[in-house]
DNA sequence: CCGCTGGAACGAGCA
DNA sequence: TGTGCTCGTTCCAGC
């Protein structure tokens, strides 16, 4: 916002920025600027998630989106000269157990009028997770992705209402032009927070605009989102917005049945003169290779936040003022790449001042030195999400039943509060998730003590980490609050849509007080939760599988466990090629008189060719269209029929090239035990001149070599264009090799496991997320011949789906761990990890 | 009565 | 334009 609230910003180049942000800072300090109230202690404590926004100074992260960075500060300054920070350092980081000032009901505040103005309402609804600081950070890392389509789809909406007043099809739209660009002082920062709510009519329409006249409103411009908030649904719900609120969570009131979101139309987007601004935006920003015909889901109106000019305007703004300033900036202010700036720089440890927290989307590692923070017990693949509207689900269970644990290995000193909070899942760097909020859950049956907080706008929970219990704690007090979709895309700035976007990660935090009195911060994920009733319900879910490995000859069975699956199944194997082409796809046969529903048996097909080397393949359960299980690996070994490990081993190596191992064995002789594991892999591929995080790498099966294609995201995106015209786009996981020894990762995996287990698979994933090969999946059923459509004919589902799918199919903390491998400089990267081994 | 859980109806947008 | 499908959301019933 303050970015774009003066074109001296845009413009400012960039050796000039910090000038700037330090004039800016200390204005900010003189003036001691409102700042956004929540009763948050970690909020005033400068534990802060806007990351660039509210950076501390000094904080890398400020310099991470130049198109933030100087409202960071001004927010930070508050946080960072509050001598609340000291509260923080002493409870939350330092290891005591934080007790807030406030009262805890203080979480649970009347939701009412101010519940959707994020920057009002301290609401731990969710619908503050919307507009999470970290989800702007989230923003601007979504903005620089332009190899997400989604993104620039909502980006093309996004800068079409922006860029134009009109765009907003009616009063909002019109008010935010005039704030923005009449009065562009109401969209500064420091006085955003005081902005009457009625500017964010949106988020709490009862502030200003009655739902009457809401309602009044709306038959104007036709809702162009989905209305995922089913407004009719609600009417059942009787009489007015209150009673339409049984939240057991207090969240404020639901947004009104008529939402605004119908501001802005699909019409006033395509037909406003934003088109013409837009365009100059959307040149400035990237390209956005926004196909034409890609479906606009609700999320992409967001634009047309256009309406929404609330206070939170701000909090949400970072996304639109890059928007702007990317616009505008491309001619006065070439901006580096996103992730150049949004990565920490290689070779720092994840020590933090105490007064400076990192930011919840700033990457972490799970382990440095001695101290590591592991989940030994991993949530189950599926939990669903509640909503506001229904009490709650329980807590996140385990796949054995019982619940998530972590514990924190290497320091056991003093207690320490563990931090958890609901984060994404998708392919991009793990940030809070916007649709999504942890939620305590209280019961009996809870034992774990711990306390919800807010930090920005993600929830979170504290829980204690006590020496006595060997610094281990099970996670039976944490649920998850599904917040509406139309709720969160509405808020101005927010990137993401809710429609398919249900897989979520579970992020635990620690820090860990050093004898330097620095904070040392580890984080860890869990593997990807499916939070919808009905995926967890329609898709396959494949959570371990044996052999993983057989001849080329195939023809063995091959036993998948899991959920969700039945005789009527599919299990497709294939190949993909460099270009992302399909190369070989196969119907396994099924074994309907072995397999029921948590199990299914096939019989390996042979693969089509010849081959030297071991050869990767993918395979996947399918129930039909779009009920796909998440894409697992199976390899192909040369010549020789599948053997117990001990055989396999010795022949393993001498296929080092492919760094596959083949280790254990297992006691369950009938199904063949070998577990592969691609863990030794001897490059980790970081290309000095990208500044990527999520390298595409492609890898040619035949050669089964160590990836040495890899792909910018920009690359990437290249590829999917290229390949949407002219050949079928897909999508896999290709292995790659990656230290899986590495300095954050931990051993192969486990030699005694019968059959390879998600996780497992996970952690080969994770050794393969460097070379994992993104492009666009060719859908079987649904894309028969992708060849011959255009991008434009790939809905954003689709893309959305595949991404998603195939990504999801690591584990968060491969993923985390990627990202964090993921630097800018290789040889600062190896330090790195030299360092933390 | 409350928390939790499973199931399914409802309805808007999309193909 | 009509129809069926998809999927987010809400509601209901049972424990």
């Amino acid at each position: 916002m303050e970015v774009g609230e003066t074109d001296l910003d845009i413009k400012t180049p960039p050796s000039s920025t910090q000038a700037l942000l330090e004039q800016l800072l200390n204005q900010e300090l003189q003036s001691d600027p409102p700042c956004l109230q929540v009763t948050d202690d970690y909020q005033h404590a400068g534990y802060q998630s806007q990351g660039p926004y509210c950076g501390p100074q000094g904080n890398p992260r400020a310099f991470d989106c130049p198109s933030i960075q100087i409202t960071s500060i001004s927010h930070n300054i508050h946080a960072e000269a509050g001598s609340n920070l000291e509260v923080l350092a002493a409870g939350g980081a330092e290891g005591g157990y934080y007790e807030p000032s406030w009262q805890r009901d203080q979480l649970y505040l009347p939701l009412d009028a101010c519940y959707r103005d994020s920057a009002l309402s301290t609401s731990p609804c969710s619908s503050l997770s919307s507009r999470s600081w970290v989800s702007d950070l989230s923003s601007c890392e979504s903005f620089s992705h332009n190899n997400d389509d989604v993104e620039g789809e909502l980006r093309d909406a996004a800068l079409l209402a922006l860029g134009s007043p009109g765009c907003g099809g009616g009063a909002f739209g019109v008010e935010l032009w005039q704030q923005k660009y009449q009065h562009p002082l109401a969209f500064s920062p420091v006085l955003s927070p005081h902005q009457s709510p009625r500017q964010s009519p949106s988020h709490s329409p009862r502030t200003s605009i009655t739902e009457d006249t809401w309602q009044h409103r709306r038959p104007t411009s036709r809702p162009s989102s989905r209305p995922t908030s089913p407004c009719g649904k609600r009417r059942h719900s009787s009489a007015g917005p209150r009673a339409r609120s049984p939240s057991p969570h207090y969240s404020a009131s639901p947004t009104p049945g008529a939402s605004p979101r119908g501001s802005v139309t699909d019409d006033n987007w395509v037909g406003s003169p934003a088109s013409t601004s837009g365009a100059l935006l959307i040149s400035g920003c990237q390209e956005l290779n926004v196909p034409s015909k890609t479906r606009r889901t609700s999320g992409s109106n967001l634009g047309l936040l256009a309406g929404d000019t609330g206070p939170e305007s701000y909090l949400d703004s970072c996304r639109e003022e890059k928007q702007e300033q990317g616009g505008l900036a491309e001619l006065f202010l070439p901006v580096p790449s996103h992730f150049s700036w949004n990565k920490p720089k290689p070779g720092n440890p994840p020590l933090f001042s105490p007064l400076s927290p990192p930011p919840l989307d700033w990457p972490l590692p799970n382990q440095y030195n001695q101290t590591e923070l592991k989940l030994e017990v991993q949530p189950k693949g599926y939990h669903r999400a509640h909503y506001e509207t229904e009490g709650s689900r329980g807590s996140i269970k385990a796949a054995t039943g019982g619940h998530p644990v972590i514990r924190l290995n290497g320091y056991s000193e003093r207690p320490l509060s563990l931090l958890l909070f609901i984060g994404t899942a998708d392919d991009r760097v793990l940030r809070p998730h916007s649709f999504y909020q942890v939620h305590r859950v209280t019961g009996k049956t809870v034992t774990t003590i711990c306390q919800e907080k807010v930090m920005g706008c993600t929830k979170i929970l504290d829980v204690p980490l006590l020496p006595e219990n060997n610094m281990s704690v099970s996670i039976d007090c944490a649920g998850i609050l599904k917040l509406r979709n139309a709720d969160i895309e509405l808020k101005k700035g927010e990137t993401n849509i809710g429609r398919k976007n249900t897989r979520v990660r579970v992020v635990f935090r620690v820090a860990v007080p050093q004898q330097d009195g620095q904070m040392l911060w580890l984080q860890t994920t869990s593997v990807p939760i499916e939070c919808s009733q009905r995926w967890g319900q329609e898709l396959p879910q494949v959570e371990s599988f044996s052999p993983t490995s057989c001849s080329v000859e195939g023809e063995e069975e091959l036993l998948i466990s899991g959920s969700n699956m039945s005789v009527q199944s599919r299990v497709v194997f294939m190949e993909k090629g460099l270009d992302g082409r399909l190369l070989w796809e196969m119907d396994a046969r099924v074994l309907s008189e072995k397999s029921n529903d948590s199990r299914i048996v096939v019989v390996v097909p042979p693969y089509n060719k010849k081959t030297a080397s071991p050869v990767q393949v993918q395979f996947y359960v399918s129930n039909g269209k779009k009920r796909r299980s998440l894409t697992q690996s199976f390899t192909f070994l040369p010549g020789v029929r599948h053997q117990h490990a001990a055989d396999t081993a010795v022949k393993q190596e001498l296929w080092g090239a492919d760094h596959i191992l083949y280790q254990s064995q297992s006691q369950d002789g009938a199904l063949g035990p070998d577990v592969v594991s691609y863990a030794s892999c001897s490059h980790l591929h970081h290309p000095a001149s990208s500044t990527l995080p999520l390298q595409v790498s492609v890898m040619f099966p035949q050669t089964s070599s160590a990836p040495n294609h890899t792909l910018t995201s920009l690359q990437k995106q290249e590829l999917i264009h290229a390949q949407a015209s002219a050949s079928p786009v897909q999508i896999l996981s290709a292995p790659c090799s990656v230290p899986s020894g590495g300095p954050l990762r931990k051993p192969p995996l486990s030699s005694n496991d019968p059959f390879r287990t998600l996780g497992d698979s996970q952690k080969e994933s994770l050794a393969l997320i460097p070379g994992e090969l993104v492009s666009i999946k060719q859908e079987p059923e649904e894309q028969p011949n992708l060849g011959s459509l255009g991008l434009q004919e790939i809905t954003l589902d689709d893309v959305n789906e595949i991404i998603d799918r195939d990504i999801g199919s690591l584990s968060s903390s491969e993923l985390d761990q990627f990202h964090q491998y993921n630097w800018d400089d290789e040889s600062s990267t190896q330090a790195f990890c030299r360092d933390l081994q």
